[in-house]
DNA sequence: TTTTTTAAATGATAAAAATCATATTTCACC
DNA sequence: GGTGAAATATGATTTTTATCATTTAAAAAA
């Protein structure tokens, strides 16, 4: 007998965070995420403990994986799926601070300096995610140098892309940075299989949190962009209709 | 002869990257400094092989330390000083992304992706900075798992402060972003001795770029505070008078 | 299917913040 | 100590963006 399945509450936050079922792990050294995570160097040893520790486990649409100020026992691996990373501002409104895609570890940085979660991790479609233990993370990382550096990689990239943000975000206006969003959302997740598609379906509200701004607004600039041919608005799905345009409208001079 | 010192430009960004003179540089294993730095845990060869290899500068304020899109020959160890990170978006406005102080380690992401530096260091006020080569510092990491761990706490640090950042700066009235920036000043550098000054002068231009608005609006906000007493403002130097309040004011429920 | 709920769209208005303009002050330099 | 440039201050105005209100459309639930 299952537990019944709640539905995602109105900002896409759910308090279901046990996942369904478990899904059939393959070995990591066979993972072919690996060769573009942060294990892409990990071997031997450190990679055969992750791999027999690991717990892979399939997380519907709407679940939370981790909850801002909850204890981190671990990292969690996506192994197939879309995952956004939101802080809940003080006034209760939610900012996407980062998304995941195939192959991104997730729940590092709280682990790394032994803190509470300070993001929520929602899955925003059905996704396979391993599990990797606390003790088996933290000793990998002590006995791979190659590993430690790769975390390091991921840090100090993570942090640029942060610091540009806010400098965007500080600067650009919401239009700018809407389009710049979009095109953000193009190369996380590329194009649906032979359409000009983004490939993730994110309500209005999820768009505004990511850019910055009220939800009212990002409407009314979608919709701006659609007169103006620029993108193709159907339902959920956003079309690139003239990436060029799209591009100049993102004025990006990096 | 010493050639003649140009003065700072406008946004306090100055051409010249070349140091005075050198200090009388400690023995790093006697610097005080590193207990509270990423080298706190770092003893031995690889410490000996810093300290060795290191050149120790004065640096005068306004002078750059690196430069955006310069090349990462080493990081900097500020060992006394202020110095701000800033980048500069693409209308050519600066935004300050980070302010050093004593015993912070600069230009490390750069370095650790192999990468050009995004961000711009430029002293705030005479400072003595310690420079350790490229091959050096990576070879101490290499060598020294207690430094990398270091090294991934200050990322992930670094890392949630921005997000965080990110966060109030899309979410926040530009008021409360004041008052938020003038206790992180107070945090970062604390008052002067003996007074409620805070003990960095910054630029209103300065402080409009840290807090993410026009010069114009954080002068009105701060003569706003000013008028309601919570601060006091003598030139350059803000005199925090009502801590409680501009607490409050700042609305943190972190 | 029909009902109910939720999300999206759009108009009207208000609030916030930027920009422009112009004093006034401060400070470096002669 | 005076002079000019830069920084600060402040008012007026415009622009941008948020908020509120309402309608329409879409998606879940009965």
């Amino acid at each position: 007998m299952v537990a019944p399945l709640r539905k995602p509450t109105q900002n896409g936050i759910d308090q279901i965070n046990q996942p369904m079922k478990t899904f059939e792990h393959v070995d990591c050294s066979r993972c072919d995420k690996r060769h573009h995570s942060i294990f892409c160097n990990t071997h031997g040893e450190q990679l055969e403990d992750i791999s027999n520790s690991k717990t892979c486990s399939v997380y519907k649409k709407g679940q939370v994986i981790f909850h801002e100020g909850g204890h981190p026992f671990g990292v969690y691996c996506l192994n197939k799926g879309k995952i956004k990373l939101s802080i809940i501002g003080d006034e209760g409104k939610e900012q996407i601070v980062r998304l995941a895609r195939d192959g991104d570890v997730l729940g590092y940085r709280s682990m790394l300096v032994n803190e509470r979660y300070n993001a929520t991790a929602t899955v925003l479609e059905d996704s396979q995610v391993c599990f990797i233990p606390r003790e088996v993370f933290m000793s990998a990382l002590k006995g791979d140098t190659a590993l430690s550096f790769e975390m390091m990689k991921l840090l100090s990239n993570q942090l640029r892309e942060a610091e540009i943000k806010l400098t965007h975000l500080a600067q650009k206006p919401v239009r700018e940075r809407l389009a710049e969003t979009l095109l953000f959302l193009k190369e996380t997740y590329g194009f649906e299989p032979d359409s000009q598609y983004i490939a993730v379906q994110l309500t209005r509200e999820e768009i505004a949190n990511l850019v910055g701004t009220a939800t009212e607004t990002a409407i009314r600039l979608l919709s701006e962009l659609n007169k103006e041919q620029v993108i193709e608005l159907s339902g959920k799905k956003i079309g690139i209709l003239d990436l060029i345009e799209l591009m100049r409208i993102a004025n990006l001079n990096d």
